[in-house]
DNA sequence: GTTGACCTTAGAGCTAACTCTAAGCTTATA
DNA sequence: TATAAGCTTAGAGTTAGCTCTAAGGTCAAC
């Protein structure tokens, strides 16, 4: 049985993340001392052990939340909850590597038309295309 | 001179954003009614589109607010300070990138390992991955 | 028996960039 | 003149995922 900063230094999480992963519903410590003092199992420890990797990862707390829905019953989940799971998120990854290499390509056109020196900004061929706004947009959302 | 709505139509900024920019500093409008309503003219609304594009490709607002300070007296700025922002923010980007690319590949390991079938998840190879935790670590930050 | 490290809680604060609300005034149209 | 659309403000709320604080209780070691 681990007390809370002993499954922080196993986990890699703080006893803060632990605390705020227990108030979101992800984890909890299945004993607690008469004083209040979480304790926890292996069970539990694997449980918070799976939330790290999987938040390692990428996938969000609420993606946990279902995987590890499923996790606790397997028999009631089929294999392509988990892939769907998956691969939502996915495209999620997908999509905001599109916007980024967009992003990336913008500007690197726009630092290779500047100088980059210790001339004055008068001609500065980044701040003029800024001005033109001829760049192609990037964003859908932050 | 244009009314908020007008600047908003013409720049693809909601009234709503206008005004949060102007609080944070970054366009104002250079006239007010008697009534307090905000008129702009076409410096404002030059300003206003290179706040539009900037923020489109992906510079955040203090980021636009250094370019807008350089913008405003280009004699005093040199082409270096524009450009050690864009290489700042290209380096920020290829950072996340690489995070994200990683996610990518963790993902489509994880997908291809996996059947993705109506079957029970038992024996699911995402979910056995999960609890092993042998895959990358891909984040750094979110 | 007293430090000092560790634990508890509720709840506030942080970041970034909006987004919305309420309450009220102004302006254009019918 | 009445109605609706549009404008004003200050300030609160949203999102995700922490991160920290205050005020206090517990525990092991010296």
């Amino acid at each position: 049985m681990l007390k809370i900063s002993e499954l922080a230094a196993k986990t890699g999480l703080s006893t803060h993340t632990i605390r705020f992963y227990e108030k979101q519903g992800l984890i909890n410590a299945s004993e607690r001392s008469e004083a209040g003092y979480r304790y926890y199992d292996d069970i539990d420890i694997r449980r918070a052990q799976f939330v790290k990797t999987a938040r390692n990862i990428g996938f969000s707390l609420e993606d946990i939340s279902q995987l590890l829905s499923i996790r606790v019953d397997k028999t009631s989940h089929s294999c392509q909850e988990v892939t769907d799971i998956t691969q939502y998120k996915l495209d999620e990854v997908n999509a905001r590597l599109e916007e980024l290499q967009s992003m990336r390509n913008t500007l690197e056109i726009l630092l290779e038309s500047c100088c980059g020196g210790p001339e004055n900004a008068t001609h500065c061929s980044i701040m003029d295309a800024l001005e033109a706004g001829d760049v192609k947009s990037t964003r859908s959302a932050a």
